[in-house]
DNA sequence: ATAATATCCGGACCGCAGTCCGTTTAGCAT
DNA sequence: ATGCTAAACGGACTGCGGTCCGGATATTAT
């Protein structure tokens, strides 16, 4: 199953792969995976899997488009697995729990996958603006939304989506985890409270007088 | 009044500083000012920065460190009249108000402040590791927790202002901005809710039974 | 004025991601 | 087999942020 390739490897839309490519292609992967092992994600060049897997520089552009793309796609796999779980899996992940024990399941296995991937997972993340709009991104954003929505909270369920996918940033995780040391159970928990609070809380209505201008009064 | 010098420009710690190097920081400052005038801060590379201000290139790193490091001095006055504003100021975003109002107005003011100087801002975010421990976000990561400590929430708040701090992050704000044209007003009013939301709510007490186990099962 | 020295200066240099384009080759038609 | 063509190849090249170190200079002591 391939559900939503987050990238194939192959050529973007072509049906047909030439041998010599396919063959590139897995000499890179293994290279990569190589490189990684030894260096670990920061530590792989472009230039260093390009001599290693034995083809041009060109090719592994060519390929995968980007640093980015390549650690994409080094990730895809437990990525898809990910996502099955989440849209067809077993509750509470999966559909059959309600919303809001979805969400905090979700947030959980995004940490724990933060966590097991966290090199790789910072690495894919695109440093352009386009960063939030890789195929990936926009599904989980668009699953905590569906989830909000079926939890009724109305307001604004794509920003409060955002705001929620921004807790889960690979990097904040990492940073949290290597740099305070936050136990991972902690920052789970944390989610979960954070969850709660958003889904069963009623919120409340805009206020006529105070505290919504930008401009200095 | 200086309150936390984001980054002065001046040498590290030391007191006095040589007349060139303070001539030079000025040629450079403006030049800095002039590109990106003309290129936007995208636009300023250190080479042309470096030639621009008649200086060499090495001069520009002393100066400054890094890229990011102008952009911080560049953004310096404007993030010390901010800090000033919400630790000194008056309500609501400064003390006076309650926790909430305080919490409100103050992600309304970074709203703001992010959408005027927006480009500045990312380009000052520091790419590394490192980039929430620069002073500047230590202080704003300190005051949210602050604030929700004040408003009587007891769920890990040190975590629960990293959740608040990522949702203000300059970058996710300008994408939704210039890529999804959400309306600057409905920023605020959904940062309104999702703190109304944290701070009010009771929160629930961890379960017992499910969807805290971040393994397959 | 002169010497001593700590600081600063400058631009050559590095490693990196990403691009370009002349060359090679796989796959196919004949 | 042979020729054709579209695709893939490869590595030199660019522009970038950042480093390094021999030389220049402001400052202070004498």
């Amino acid at each position: 199953m391939s559900l939503i390739p987050i990238r194939s490897g192959s050529p973007l839309g072509g049906e047909a792969e030439r041998s010599d490519a396919a063959r590139n292609r897995e000499l890179l992967l293994k290279a990569a995976r190589e490189l990684i092992e030894e260096c670990g994600a920061d530590g792989l060049t472009m230039d260093r899997l390009a001599e290693r897997a034995g083809v041009g520089k060109g090719t592994v552009f060519r390929r995968f488009g980007s640093r980015a793309g390549l650690m994409m796609t080094l990730l895809s796999d437990s990525e898809a697995a990910f996502q099955g779980r989440f849209m067809f899996g077993p509750p509470p992940l999966g559909p059959g729990a309600p919303p809001l024990d979805r969400l905090v399941a979700f947030g959980a296995e995004r940490i724990a996958y933060v966590l097991e991937f966290g090199e790789l997972a910072r690495a894919a993340d695109a440093s352009a603006y386009n960063r939030y709009d890789v195929p990936a991104a926009v599904l989980w954003h668009r699953h905590i939304e569906m989830l909000l929505r079926a939890a009724g909270v109305t307001a604004d369920p794509w920003l409060m989506a955002m705001s929620l996918s921004s807790t889960l940033d690979p990097e904040r995780l990492l940073y949290a985890v290597r740099v305070h040391h936050v136990a991972p159970e902690r920052l789970a928990e944390s989610w979960r409270e954070l969850v709660t609070r958003v889904v069963s809380c009623p919120g409340g209505a805009p206020r006529q007088d105070s505290a919504s201008r930008p401009d200095e009064g």
